[in-house]
RNA sequence: GUGGGUGUAGCUCAGCUGGUAAGAGCGCCGGGUUGUGGCCCCGGAGGUCGAGGGUUCGAAUCCCUUCACUCACCCCA
């Protein structure tokens, strides 16, 4: 049995790259606009570095990670998120300290071991992006704005954005237990999951999908109606901003996520074209994260987007290379062939894409590769040919062909071809 | 971790209740033009029917086990 890719990490193959490079380039084009830089973080961080930002008792610490020790008894984690290791770097360069350093963007792969499904693998691809150091609701409706606008660059349909505020550490201690007062009360009634997330993460209880705990849930207490007056107003102004840049939203104060470090603005992409999946990008802000890391008191806010999610949604023609002339070279005859090969080099130097056949097929094989391949051109080199100095150069498209010498051949081809 | 679905040619799949069905379309290779693609025609290569075991005179087909893929739960991007 031949070796196989491991459950739930995926090749990427060369159809479907060009919806890749696409979804990376708009990427950097429209970030770039904004002011963010990129920043390339590793893929391997201490495990110390995940259960300390995401949160010792959520899924991903608890359950979801790829930790094993190195060969000196290290443990390392392969990294399941990248906002902690982009504010791990930012704090290790003493990044703050230089001005123009605090908008950041990243992008590659992110491990997770969960049961693969539609849109969710093991291996799975992010866009990151972070603003560190600005405390201004402005900045969480910019990127709100941001990640809305890139969307909609990629054309992606029905495209709704949730936003909900998970206050600060002042008014959530205090919603907690009112929140868990209230659950041991209808304890019972909850399903077993729940019961078992009133203990680890009462707030989780907001997200589940069992029609008995939706009822529970509508009667509970809502956090952001236990917002403090400073969260009140933060989340009012960070309103006042998407107002004002026409963006539509929805409030939805059931919008709960799943890593411990959020505070105050949190966000969601959504889209009802995902299978059980529905956010293509979420986000939110995390006030605490870089001083628990040991860094500096700075405020963070930022998103993630799920490339997988993205390539998903693309329309089918999305990402097709493009039109572009190529040549084909088909040889006849030994000396031919080592004519045309090394033609064949001297043209692709020049600009050209070329490709040839090597196996000394018939010229009828060779017409019919260059025609799968998509070829404009074919170059027919053969010993008649040579003989007369000169090649022919057959356009694929008007099925018309005609002798050009060989003196002078690359730059009749550059000409003709572009 | 739990449940459902699916595993037959490179790809998409037929082959139902066991008895010359190992098949189609597409793709690939070659020929029809001793040196000319697409369309058409002809031919060819390619499969331990996911794997193992069982029932049977006989299994791709029925039973068991196992593996893989997939969707969903959970959770998240």
């Amino acid at each position: 049995m031949a070796i196989k890719a491991v459950k739930g990490i995926n090749d990427i193959l060369p159809n479907v790259v060009g919806r890749w490079q696409l979804v990376e380039s708009v990427a950097r084009r429209i970030f770039s606009n904004f002011g963010f830089q990129e920043i390339r973080i590793p893929i391997l961080e201490k495990t110390e570095l995940f259960a300390r930002s995401i949160g010792e008792t959520t899924d991903i610490v608890e359950k979801e990670m790829y930790t094993f020790p190195d060969r000196n008894g290290q443990l390392l984690t392969l990294r399941p998120e990248a906002t902690a290791s982009v504010v791990r770097a930012f704090i290790q360069h003493k990044l703050h300290l230089e001005p123009g350093m605090r908008k950041f963007y990243t992008m590659g792969p992110m491990f997770r071991h969960e049961r693969p499904q539609k849109g969710r693998y093991r291996q799975f691809h992010q866009i990151d992006v972070e603003v560190f150091g600005v405390d201004d609701p402005m900045i969480d409706a910019e990127v709100i704005y941001m990640l809305l606008v890139y969307l909609q660059e990629l054309k992606l349909p029905d495209i709704k954005m949730h936003i909900n505020s998970m206050g600060c550490p002042d008014c959530r201690l205090p919603f907690r237990q009112s929140l868990a007062d209230y659950l041991e009360g209808v304890s019972d009634k909850l399903c077993s999951d729940c019961q078992r997330r009133r203990r680890t993460n009462p707030l989780r209880i907001f997200d589940c999908k069992v029609d008995s705990c939706g009822k529970l849930v509508d009667e509970a207490p809502v956090l952001l109606e236990h917002l403090c007056h400073e969260c009140g107003e933060n989340f009012q102004s960070v309103q006042d901003n998407l107002h004002s840049l026409a963006v539509a939203y929805t409030i939805d104060p059931l919008l709960v996520r799943g890593l411990d470090y959020y505070t105050r603005t949190t966000f969601e992409a959504i889209t009802p074209h995902l299978g059980a999946q529905d956010a293509v990008g979420g986000g939110g802000r995390y006030d605490g994260l870089m001083k628990v890391l040991g860094g500096p008191d700075l405020p963070g806010t930022g998103f993630a987007i799920g490339m997988e999610r993205l390539i998903l949604l693309l329309d089918d023609k999305a990402g097709a290379p493009k039109e572009r002339n190529r040549l084909f070279v088909a040889c006849l005859g030994e000396e031919a062939k080592s004519r045309g090969f090394s033609l064949a080099q001297e043209l692709r130097v020049s600009g050209l894409s070329v490709e040839m056949d090597y196996e000394s097929k018939s010229l009828k094989a060779q017409m019919r590769r260059a025609d799968k391949l998509a070829s404009t051109h074919v170059l027919i080199v053969g010993d008649d040919e040579l003989a007369k100095g000169a090649a022919l150069l057959r356009d694929m498209e008007a099925s018309s062909q005609e002798e050009i010498p060989l003196e002078g051949l690359v730059e009749q081809l550059l000409g003709r071809m572009k």
